[in-house]
DNA sequence: ACTCAAGTTCCATTTTATGGAACTCTCTTG
DNA sequence: CAAGAGAGTTCCATAAAATGGAACTTGAGT
């Protein structure tokens, strides 16, 4: 055990409902001697991954974190792409739009952008959601074979809600029908009333996958703002999938991305 | 010399022009032998602090420093409200709008909001500028007493421009007139044609400051716009003064102040 | 197939981390 | 205002990990 992973550790325990921590947040989160963590968050300090909050004993994330972290957006140049795609769609519809990356079953957030209108989905950026039960998720798993996506849910999952996937053929068949039409949808999933659509893009230089989502609330979108969402989207990362010549990018069908006459 | 500073010193590499590092990046930039830099960097990865790029030599950082870099905003959550007061203004005049930190006699921009104007500031976050060279860092150093600053100035300084402060008098007269006025101003000292407003607020209770800067390119301002700029920014910030009971804000002047009858 | 640059692995030595216990500091409470 | 509790720090011998030179492997370009 390198000194190291206990600081990845501690890293690890910062979320969006925990902005801070102590010497005694570790010692009940990890499980460490006290000395350890007292030792640990000071030397963290010292070598500027994390700051002492004013002058009391709770330690938070650095400004140097901030600024490598920062540079993810920028190494992953595709993320940059996307969000570019997204942030426009969002402005156009002024529907919360956000992208996302898949780690094993899980979807990340990566960026966002809030909607105007006055019943608008909000995102946590870095909160990890369920992948299957997502549309963002399900966008990014369509790319995978069959095969791969049994083997990341070999051992089941969990339904949250009614209109989710309830089992892994269902989500086997759904992922068929993201990969038929080229947009993956939500309804009612992880939030009731809400209403997401997405569609995934890779870079296979860099191995990067993300998903492109849009979030409104079911209520107030017409089939018509809908469909306009679904060819934005499709439109956008088709773009960003010739400019990196994804192998797996799963274009729109054409009955849906046909433009009125 | 503990394995952690050595990670910190490959997080420290990373930069607006450096997105990601190699074994022999690291034998030159830090002077490691390349056996501990192949070692480190594959630690760093297997603890997730880096990923590789695709399946290439290369590093970058993760998405986890990402996720914790985030965290950063809204553990200072003055960083939060500023940029809020900032994008705001920045919509309504349309010139790019940035947050800053100091740190020392460095200036750190934390937060940008790009303009809308074909002519536009652009601004790197996380770059590092001086501070007695630009508005946002007298607004930061503003805050101080005298002495304060002449310790940090201790060792003198190099002029980057004929605008910018020559030396530590004209530094101090300066910084005793954004005390007076209640904001700081550049123009043409780290880019020519370019003037930018600031002012700065902090936080008692964190001991957090920032700076609000709008920055524009002097020839497309109107003296009514930059009074605007200057009149919104001041407001703004004695907004988030008065919710963090800051006590060493600095308020505009009233003859700024008091707008038209 | 050859060459060179880049990266990885090996190993004895040196340095650092570990965790229990004692100690200090700082509030809270009687 | 003194006792007590909770939180944090320091100490120390032991256990574990990092170091760096050299040998070895990989891979891209000729």
């Amino acid at each position: 055990m390198s000194i190291l992973s206990a600081a990845v550790d501690v890293l690890r325990c910062f979320s969006s409902t925990r902005h801070d921590v102590t010497v005694t947040d570790l010692v009940s989160l990890l499980g460490m001697p006290k000395s350890n963590a007292s030792r640990l968050l000071r030397a963290m300090r010292d070598e500027g991954l994390l700051e002492t909050v004013g002058d009391s004993k709770r330690y938070r994330p650095s400004l140097l974190l901030s600024q490598v972290g920062h540079i993810y957006r920028f190494a992953a140049s595709l993320i940059d792409r996307a969000d570019a795609v997204v942030g426009r769609i969002s402005d156009e519809v002024g529907h919360t739009g956000y992208i996302s990356v898949r780690r094993g079953t899980d979807i990340v957030g990566v960026t966002a952008h809030p909607g105007r209108h006055a019943l608008r989905v909000v995102t946590s950026i870095g909160d990890r959601i369920a992948a299957f039960a997502s549309s963002t998720g399900r966008a990014l798993l369509a790319r995978l074979p069959d095969d791969e996506v049994r083997r990341l849910y070999a051992g089941g999952f969990v339904p949250p809600s009614d209109t989710a996937p309830q089992d892994l053929d269902e989500l086997l068949a759904r992922l068929a029908i993201n990969r038929r039409e080229g947009y993956a949808e939500s309804h009612d999933e992880a939030v009731r009333g809400v209403r997401a659509i997405s569609v995934s893009v890779g870079d296979p230089t860099t191995g990067d996958e993300v998903a492109l989502c849009i979030s409104f609330p079911a209520a107030i979108v017409t089939p018509e703002e809908r469909l306009a969402i679904i060819r934005s989207l499709g439109e956008g990362a088709a773009e960003i999938a010739a400019l990196t010549r994804d192998p797996f990018f799963i274009p729109l069908h054409p009955s849906i991305a046909e433009t009125a006459p």
